[in-house]
DNA sequence: TTAATTCAAACTGTATACAGATTTTTCGCG
DNA sequence: CGCGAAAAATCTGTATACAGTTTGAATTAA
């Protein structure tokens, strides 16, 4: 029974580092909520020893992603409703921050490089073969953030949406997809027509829809899995 | 002429941890921008082996407040004209979040400890026998933030506010005392009003004023200096 | 059975070792 | 002298070792 339980759930491609893919698990749910990461046994699954894995758990604490006290093994942090409310609130206030600063201050080489990425989402929103409407929202959001050029604040934005993202299954946005991509339209139409306020206004109701379609699926916490359990991917959502 | 050039320049109290330490030697100028931060030396001030030293920087990293390439010795950041502009803009979004979020959802508790904190500030921030002005201020920004009661707001603000307080010189507020205070106080009452567009208002003035005051001492990089040197400490500033 | 206790296994915090990369110094030559 | 290559010294990335702590199971007492 004691048998070598080394259950692989992600490859890792070398050029990539300890921390990207214990995030990409932790977001993936391969390592769930109130998972044990025990450093040994991450390093044994990822081939290299302690010393990495514990400078990578280091960065992961520093994005509120896990929880690591003292002497303790650090724990996958739970995704409460609470928690997600917090995050989107978050989200908007940099989101506002970074479209005011776009309608204010971009240049013409971000403006450019905004409206690239708008074309590319009202392509992808709209085509029905292209279902990972997260994905493609998240792209958006990504670009109007880079736009604004601020690095404190992309690191930030980065964070909070890596943690909405690991929500995602909370987030229903079908059945409210017209409005998202409405709430976007605004947007952009806003922040490309200098219009700060206009565009404060889109996101604010968008970020008031998104916590208005939160699944109350409370207490997301699993009970004490090991680091080499979890295996809870399921379909992808959305 | 190879001495032991041992200069301990901050001692570390054993209960602060290396990453606190550190930090504080950066915020404080002990290690100036630019400074390389070997792992050894570090390690050889702290009494401690390079595995601490190593994740106490990337938490560091994590801050922005080290550049850290593989292979490299981590470099603490320049701080620019540009920087503080950054900072000081992103620390406005952040407040008005708070602000907005406290005017419009604090509970009793939450307001009582915000209330304490603006007494105190009111205080000291007339009492010419606490020329530290800068900390007084910090705190109830710190104040206000907390009461919002968002984790992950909580976090970034301490980051931005941290690239701050190191940049303080550049930031000169005397002169503009008066309407520091002024700025505060609208922004307070604002806030125990409940009104969260006054509030707002109040946090983009005051941001604006010190956009408006930054020194401009551009290129504030220093030559490549060594971990152990860096004593432009120089006495406190405002 | 339940609760408390003891003991063993597992785990963390940190020091150390070593290979490979980088930086600095030395040395030869124009 | 100055420039560039080679060698030495320094430093990073990671593995490993070991002491002290925590966890969890086995055992005993109530």
């Amino acid at each position: 029974m004691k048998t070598k339980d080394r259950t692989v759930q992600r490859e890792r491609p070398a050029d990539i580092g300890i921390a990207d893919w214990l995030r990409e698990s932790i977001i993936e749910g391969d390592l769930p909520p109130g998972a044990r990461l025990s450093e040994t046994t991450l390093g044994n699954e990822l081939g290299v020893s302690r010393t990495p894995v514990r400078e990578a758990l280091r960065v992961l604490a520093s994005e509120e992603l896990i929880d690591w006290q003292r002497n303790r093994s650090a724990v996958v942090r739970p995704v409460s409703n609470a928690s997600v409310v917090e995050a989107l609130d978050l989200l908007g206030a940099l989101e506002m921050f970074a479209a005011s600063q776009v309608a204010g201050h971009a240049n013409d080489e971000q403006i450019a490089h905004l409206e690239v990425a708008y074309a590319r989402y009202r392509r992808q929103a709209l085509d029905p073969s292209v279902p990972k409407y997260f994905g493609v929202n998240m792209h958006l959001h990504f670009a109007l953030v880079e736009a604004a050029g601020n690095t404190m604040l992309a690191r930030f934005h980065r964070i909070v949406v890596t943690h909405l993202i690991r929500a995602r299954h909370m987030i229903d946005i079908t059945g409210h997809l017209e409005s998202s991509i409405r709430d976007h339209s605004r947007l952009m139409d806003a922040v490309l027509a200098r219009d700060a306020i206009a565009a404060q206004r889109a996101i604010a109701d968008h970020i008031e829809v998104m916590k208005n379609n939160l699944s109350l699926a409370e207490a997301e916490t699993a009970p004490g899995t090991s680091a080499a359990k979890g295996k809870k991917a399921g379909e992808p959502q959305n």
